[in-house]
DNA sequence: CATGCATTTGTACTATCGTACAAAAGATCA
DNA sequence: TGATCTTTTGTACGATAGTACAAATGCATG
């Protein structure tokens, strides 16, 4: 059943800028932002070069608004998340649905933007890559609450560790996310075909589980120090 | 005391060409792959871009040039330290100088080359998130025996742990390890200075410390089929 | 010193980049 | 329908990209 379109977003194709903007997030998540030309996003999305200049004016205002339809509905969606996770009663019960609400919005869909939320985490790790100013920016003010938010809570379920390992561990968390959507394919080979890299669902719960455990770890200062060292030295 | 340098090396300046490759190393893994000209490269090596297209044909031929005499070293330096790793007796200890020596010769130099452990091992991650076809095409022949030899020493010491959760937690592994050395100054940040993302020594540690609980943790199917899932849901 | 080779320089060429802008086309509404 | 506004198209411009190439330069050896 389709509803008549309103004049705002209707064109000569239905909705011309959501196709730019689609294109766009996929082509510079995938090749990086230097790579692809505005003329590449243009005919990805079966429009003319000068469109994407009309809509967007520059191709760092095309990135700046993608980042913009995607950063409030994931950081409320993980917001959401994370007060009800907060709410469960089991300390690893807790500790599980913490990492979960971190986790479970940067590969599905932050809002009902068309599937969009794994190519949203793809692109920000490679614009991370790249050290994009455009992103960095953006990414500073917007996430760092989220991510503060979700040490503290990672904090609270486990009192016992620092707080210095518990961002170091968070920060590895984000790089394994990360890692998970630039290079799946990469787990399919490694494993001889027995896992598929690009299935969210396996990474998520292998992306939990691990974490999980590793937030558990004994803080570096509490490591049994009876313990002799291993054998291999960290020279340089 | 300086020693005279014989006439393969010399030139106006000192070694030109690898000043060439120190600085492209640099700013690819600083920038990436196509935000870096040749221009750029030259005008960082003190050299005219024409010398570029002397010593490495074309841009492309100078990454490749940059994957070489990097690689080997590495993997070599990884075999010896996992070699002696697979000798500790202690099943925990083995373990963790499993991990080490996976992760050490990523931060720390692969080789006498000046210092470039850390930023080889960057330039690697900035690539594989870029997509770049050079560097994908090495990495796959150069680095997949390497990563095997680690998989199948880590699942000796982990018998009970499904193969592909080892090449799942693995892959994490890597990806904290690159995101660690592509944004060290965000975990500086988040702890609000309390820790140094750039200390090299500190990643490590915690790298190791955490990845040795990650790989540790239960398997999925075995992970206590008796307690309930956590309150959030992972849908799509 | 003169010759030959290795390296560096300077310049130029073609391709493609981001972007601007006027004209065409479509949509909306009195 | 005709006027007006929005969107799309087509084209063009200046900047910069990678790279080729000839001339200049440095250095070792005869």
């Amino acid at each position: 059943m389709m509803r008549k379109p309103t004049s705002k977003e209707t064109s000569r194709k239905p909705n011309m800028r959501e196709a730019i903007l689609v294109a766009a997030e996929e082509l510079f998540a995938t090749n990086g932002f230097n790579a692809v030309s505005v003329r590449d996003i243009a005919q990805a999305a079966g429009a003319n070069p000068g469109s994407v200049t009309y809509h967007f004016k520059t191709k760092d205002g095309l990135l700046l608004e993608i980042y913009r339809r995607h950063c409030a509905p994931m950081n409320l969606r993980r917001s959401e998340l994370l007060a009800a996770a907060k709410r469960v009663r089991d300390l690893q019960d807790r500790l599980e649905a913490i990492v979960r609400a971190y986790v479970v919005p940067a590969f599905t869909s932050g809002s009902d933007l068309a599937g969009g939320g794994a190519r949203f985490t793809r692109l920000r790790a490679v614009m991370s890559a790249e050290g994009n100013e455009v992103a960095r920016k953006i990414i500073a003010q917007t996430f760092d609450d989220t991510s503060h938010a979700f040490i503290d809570a990672v904090h609270e379920s486990l009192p016992h560790i620092p707080r210095t390992d518990i961002v170091w561990r968070s920060h590895f968390l984000l790089g394994a996310l990360y890692y998970s959507l630039v290079t799946p394919e990469r787990v399919s080979r490694l494993s001889r075909g027995e896992a598929d890299g690009s299935d969210a669902a396996s990474a998520i719960e292998q992306l939990v589980q691990a974490s999980v455990a590793a937030f558990q770890a004994p803080s570096l200062d509490q490591a049994a120090p009876a313990r002799r060292r291993p054998a291999v030295a960290n020279k340089t």
